[in-house]
DNA sequence: AAAAAATATTGATATAAATCAATATGGATT
DNA sequence: AATCCATATTGATTTATATCAATATTTTTT
């Protein structure tokens, strides 16, 4: 059922950053790593716990969202494949600030925490490529910022789909893994409004949807809305 | 009038970070850095422009705010002396995002952002600080996203409240420097709403403020406001 | 295949918060 | 001290969006 686990010198799923460690590093990082297989619908990592590795995401596609007060939680990202999980954790013993949770089957390395650490103080290109990593994320969620403060339904929704063609699927043709109400929860609205504006984009011919494939048939208007939506 | 500028080797002020470094490495730095002041108001960076320089905050208060599609900005953060501002811009050409101007006279060590860059790659001890100094505002940057998407006005003032409480002045009791318009661009909110939530909170006990003096007096309930709120 | 459960859709209503508008206050400038 | 301008305050109204409620559809379980 598991296909034998590849060590990662010869990985070919390696993560951009791990392309800059020499194999001896590799080999040491290997030796504190598993291989985790998770379904659609499973929880990878939760909110609060203690974070003792670091996450990548070889194949499959999860969500990283905060559990709140009340019912309705936020999804704060949504990773595909090659991406790390838990970066903004290292050097810091403060639990783990929101959960995770796979949306398509995933396959993740799990990476012990005190390897990346040691490795960001002792190769130099590894430190860059993860700080080039986390920063990404902080120009993402400054986006973020924006988009929950000051638009509305729109334009909420328009970023949401931006993001997920954009930086997750990077196409702008894919098949819609998210719920109704997950889209609502990353776009930060109730699932009723979700519901709501997405009909009002297949209306207007900005989006097409059928049988869970969703298109972006007009990207200049959905650029459009996410700035004055 | 200005006071003749201490060389980074024996410098007081000194950041965090940059007590990791040798006196040869701070020798280095300081041959790439200005000295720069400013007087309440004035403009430090501006938002679209190419950042050339890490900001090391000495002494004093900026903001750090976007300007978005149409008139009102949002304020990112509020950053008082030995902060750095321009983390998120380390090995990347893009933009700035955001723009920074002084809330109170303020003094700023401009450092070339080579030389950081360089830093974080050449002494592991440095590229560690600069990783949680990045990983401290990530974390603020997710508690501010769910403030944004989930709370009403009273949470979100609470919140602005804390944060410059907790994070900024590190007291309950601090000379409230910004007008009602930025609490307001801070909290999320128009500068009226933030006036009634102020007021409400006043009357009851919460906050008091004489002079442009604001004290916490109910810390307790200004936590409850934030969570359910 | 039938039943049950979860997810999605739609309309009606309630509510939070923005906007509009008028007035007040406090600093700056002359 | 008088004028001006920016900031602040307050009430009335409008608007966006959540909530409620009913129904439909899809998925899962039996």
């Amino acid at each position: 059922m598991y296909d034998p686990k590849k060590s990662c010198p010869v990985c070919d799923f390696k993560s951009g950053c791990f392309k800059k460690l020499s194999p001896l590093e590799l080999e040491v990082a290997d030796m504190r790593r598993v291989e985790l297989r998770y379904r659609r619908g499973e929880h990878i990592a939760k909110q609060g716990s203690f974070v003792t590795h670091i996450l990548y995401l070889q194949t499959g596609l999860v969500k990283a969202y905060m559990e709140t007060e009340g019912e309705n939680s936020m999804i704060l990202n949504i990773f595909g494949s090659g991406k790390m999980i838990g970066l903004p954790n290292l050097f810091s013993s403060a639990p783990m600030q929101y959960s995770v949770a796979a949306i398509e089957d995933t396959v993740v390395c799990a990476i012990d925490k005190k390897v990346i650490e040691d490795l960001v103080q002792s190769n130099g290109e590894f430190a860059k490529s993860i700080v080039e990593s986390i920063n990404n994320c902080t120009m993402y969620h400054y986006r973020r910022l924006v988009t929950a403060s000051q638009k509305q339904l729109n334009g909420r929704m328009a970023d949401a789909l931006l993001h997920l063609s954009d930086d997750v699927y990077e196409s702008d043709d894919f098949v819609m893994a998210l719920s109704r109400k997950e889209l609502a929860e990353l776009a930060g609205m109730s699932m009723m409004s979700a519901v709501r504006v997405i009909k009002d984009l297949e209306q207007n011919g900005i989006i097409t949807e059928n049988s869970g494939h969703l298109s972006i048939s007009d990207r200049a208007k959905l650029e459009q809305l996410s700035k004055y939506g």
